[in-house]
DNA sequence: ACAGCCGTAGCAAGCGCTTTCTATGCGGTA
DNA sequence: TACCGCATAGAAAGCGCTTGCTACGGCTGT
């Protein structure tokens, strides 16, 4: 059979208590003795029993990390740089303290899987949960999701949202990191209008996310702002965040509006599916239409041309969040972060042509 | 405080033992009652305590999958495939059964971390482990993995390798799903030496891991084959399996050999910096040097010129380690299956100048 | 009509750990 | 020398659930 805490107690000599105290160094414990109990864990090849500990401890070490994708580089990097802070193993600190299990969970855009593995994570007792992406714009999910993460926070797990809106009236959220979306958003246009671009097509996110509202609610800030209310609808198309879904409604816009001199995606992901299409329409970029992405994902700068985007600290997003999981970092006043938003201009956008 | 088991049993006056049968499934319980003690779950909004379930029944419903590099889309698509098949939510199976929670452990390329987090899993009573991703060729960090292994699969958890050659005499692992590496780099660079070919760049991965080296072999059992040994070394570098390290390790080959014609990478994300690398050399894509990459990810289409390189089905091999860790298939014969890989010619290889 | 079953439900003994409370031995103080 | 207090270690009571076993009707078979 497994060894067990007491085996180790008996061999080192000890009462279970006292190893149990040796291995969680949280009680006063003779040099000596200390020595003994760790040489018989090792002797023995003692591993604790999570479940058992977290049953008399009523907590955890398990840390839940929520995306919408995992397979999206901009997941990936804002969950790995949060794991790594989470320490799991070798955070640098040594045996001590937090030695937390940082996990990643994939929804995949889904609700009621975001809802689920919510319960999986309540069940487990996690120590905290990290919700990255934006949320869904549907009141009666929102309303679930509060109610849940209500219930989580009450159970002691610490709630950090990273680059997600801050939930109204919640107390739950220990700290809300958003990035700038819509500022970066106005801020691609605004650089597209000064190029002189006046017909720019956009391709949007799903609807229903908050992502995809505010980065449209900035370009459409902009475009008004040049006087340029017309036809918006006509010019927007939405679909999924991914390559295929960019390279559809890019060939759907050129088909709508051919007279679009560029064309904005819903990230950056989105804009090499509409590069592709753009230049399978028999276009170049950026003579014949401009392309602009968001996020700043490592693959932007090595397109061709170079992808003008909006970058998004999506790793240091990603380490504060877990910083913040862990109560090692104070949450911000009122427990909301604007994550600011950068415009990188690269090859992809120049003047539109004539 | 929360609601227990008890405070269920209670509401629908019956004992917790009829609870807990309910909520399991697993034993005859007469449909009224049932149904009574279901209606007390939902107005008491029960969840069930993981830790105490798992200690009680010695298994947990926690799986892992471990990978290197969230950040990176070959593992995130591996273990998105994975997540998806272990079911967690939302596998459509409705409440029954496997309601397991997969979790990606970001390792970091670290063996130290690799071998923390399984035993993290094993603390926590893991009922499967799926390990993703090339091996470390040290004999000693093998000798410590395989023993490692063995006590997981020795405790019940079931364990399945994922792109990750199988452990010499070790008949701890379910299932091995191997990538046919070797394969894969002697037709990419058949391919090569068939359009002409012959100074041709390698910038290969770090050193000490599987997969480089099977790549690696594969190339030069190809380059062997057409009578091609000299210069293998000087035209060989290694790297980490990153973009930046395609850019740095290419300008070095450049400079180390003007003469190549061709530059083969470790993978599609080193080849992006190799293509950053070359194109900022002054040469063209594919006129002056061919580049090829391995993978297939999904962004190589969209590459301009689009990447040769060597499709891996990614997905279907993290869905079918998914299914076999999960006990849903069979594993193959002798638990090792070899995963073809498929040349994808596309535009970033053409006949050498001249 | 009685024994024996089957279908259900309850009892109670843990699962392996944490933690409060208690016991012990020692040095220092009066 | 007698007493007090501190530093350590042990005893034991759970934590909330699972599950083997027992109990109890009602039905069947003879």
């Amino acid at each position: 059979m497994t060894v067990t805490l007491a085996d180790v107690a008996a061999r080192a000599r000890v009462s279970p208590a006292t190893v149990s105290r040796v291995l969680n160094g949280n009680y006063p414990v003779a040099a000596s003795t200390r020595d003994r109990v760790l040489r018989a864990v090792d002797d023995l090849d003692y591993v604790l029993n999570g479940p058992a500990s977290s049953l008399a401890a009523a907590t955890s070490d398990l840390v839940g990390i929520l995306v919408n994708d995992i397979a999206d580089p901009f997941f990936g990097i804002m969950a790995g740089a949060a794991q790594s802070e989470i320490g799991g193993p070798g955070d640098g600190s040594g045996r001590a303290g937090g030695e937390k299990l940082a996990v990643v969970c994939n929804t995949g855009g889904s609700p009621e899987r975001e809802l689920t593995y919510l319960t999986l994570l309540q069940r487990q007792r996690a120590a905290a949960v990290v919700l990255t992406g934006g949320a869904l714009e549907d009141p009666a999910h929102q309303a679930v999701m509060a109610a849940k993460l209500a219930k989580l926070a009450d159970a002691g797990t610490r709630i950090v949202f990273c680059g997600r809106p801050p939930l109204p009236d919640s107390d739950a959220v220990v700290a809300a990191l958003a990035f700038d979306n819509r500022g970066g958003g106005r801020r691609l246009t605004e650089h597209l209008l000064e190029l002189g671009h006046r017909r720019i097509g956009y391709v949007a996110g799903p609807l229903e996310r908050t992502t995809t509202r505010h980065r449209l609610e900035g370009h459409r800030e902009a475009m008004k702002a040049a006087g340029l209310y017309a036809d918006e609808e006509s010019l927007t198309v939405h679909g999924p965040y991914d390559r295929r879904s960019g390279y559809d409604a890019t060939l759907e816009l050129l088909r709508r509006a051919p007279e679009v001199t560029a064309v904005v995606a819903a990230n950056d992901t989105v804009a090499l599916g509409a590069g592709a299409a753009i230049r399978e329409h028999g276009l170049r970029i950026p003579e014949d239409v401009s392309v602009a992405g968001f996020d700043d994902l490592p693959f932007s700068v090595d397109a061709v041309p170079a992808l003008t985007t909006v970058r998004l600290p999506l790793f240091e997003a990603g380490a504060r969040a877990g910083r913040l999981a862990m109560g090692k970092e104070t949450p911000p006043p009122g427990g909301i972060a604007t994550i600011e938003a950068e415009l990188m201009v690269r090859g992809s956008t120049a003047p539109p042509r004539g």
